[in-house]
DNA sequence: TTCCCATCGTTGCATTCGCAACCAGGATGT
DNA sequence: ACATCCTGGTTGCGAATGCAACGATGGGAA
């Protein structure tokens, strides 16, 4: 395998070529277990006849938010979505009369998603189903302390790092 | 916010509303900080002009596995991707000479997806990329024990629920 | 054997995503 | 004022994805 085969020399280009098999089989383990988990909980709201989960964590960001409205920009931050993305999750949802989308007064720019009451109401009729798959599929195998653990973990990885 | 409130009565459906404030963050940091670190990866392999991840991890498969091939179901089940995608995939590489797909004779319903020179040479040059990414995004961020800890928890997420 | 069911892989169609180009509005500098 | 750059959002188009339906083979059971 080539992550175990020595590099000739020192190293070839910049890569250094060489990780250990806890940080490959952690790496890999990372990204398949958030697949199977984000694969369980699809699954999930699939089988129940609901929307994806991006609509949930739309939803979610925008049913928290003080006034139940955010700026476009402000949601993709949040969610992690590219601002395409943004812009036609907001027209799909409003479409279906999930979210109202408003041009902002001060900034001529900026567009409100406004949550509307039949958005809520999707979004309360999808928690019980996300709960319980992210508690069957993640929660239920961990303890108090791998959770905080983990909790831990992942806040550290996602801080800047550069200046 | 809906799962702090304290549900009425005893609990609403099957579904227990209420999560403690460090799983409802790990479970959000879990998720978040692998689609920033897909990202990032992702977007390392765009700018120097090389294929998407999924490309990565099919090859890597088959680089990996004796004899260099393994059926379509297998990688599927390896790399978690669904069976039509697999289907697709590997028609892609086939159509980029990365790939061969033979029958299987044994089983008349199998495909072999056998690498060829090009996709080993393709998967080798795309691995520096790929190492240097997830070392500055994520080893760098943790220390030994702390991908120890990852890489037993996110084992532990995988392993089956029940029969 | 024949019938039935599960598995492996493919395909058509609709939805979604990725990218690059674009427009409009703000901010900054002169 | 003006030129310039940055930011917020949109859109066209090509690629990838999800879903459901399909054909084909294999493995039993009767």
């Amino acid at each position: 395998m080539y992550y175990i085969r020595p590099m000739k020399k020192k190293t070839a280009v910049s890569s250094a070529g060489g990780w250990t098999d806890t940080e490959t089989s952690a790496w890999i383990g990372l990204v398949r277990a958030q697949q199977y988990l984000i694969g369980a909980v699809e699954d999930a709201l699939r089988a129940k006849g609901l929307p994806p989960l991006p609509w949930y964590d739309f939803l979610w960001e925008l049913d928290r938010a003080p006034g139940g409205n955010l700026r476009l920009n402000e949601i993709g931050r949040r969610v992690l979505l590219d601002k395409y993305n943004v812009t036609r999750l907001s027209q799909r949802l409003e479409k279906e009369g999930l979210v109202r989308r408003v041009p902002c007064a001060q900034d001529g720019r900026g567009i409100f998603a406004h949550i509307t009451p039949g958005g809520r109401r999707l979004r309360k009729k999808m928690w019980p189903v996300y709960e319980r798959a992210v508690k069957e599929h993640f929660l239920s195998k961990l303890g108090k302390e791998d959770i905080a653990r983990i909790d831990k973990l992942m806040r550290r990885i996602r801080e800047e790092s550069g200046p």
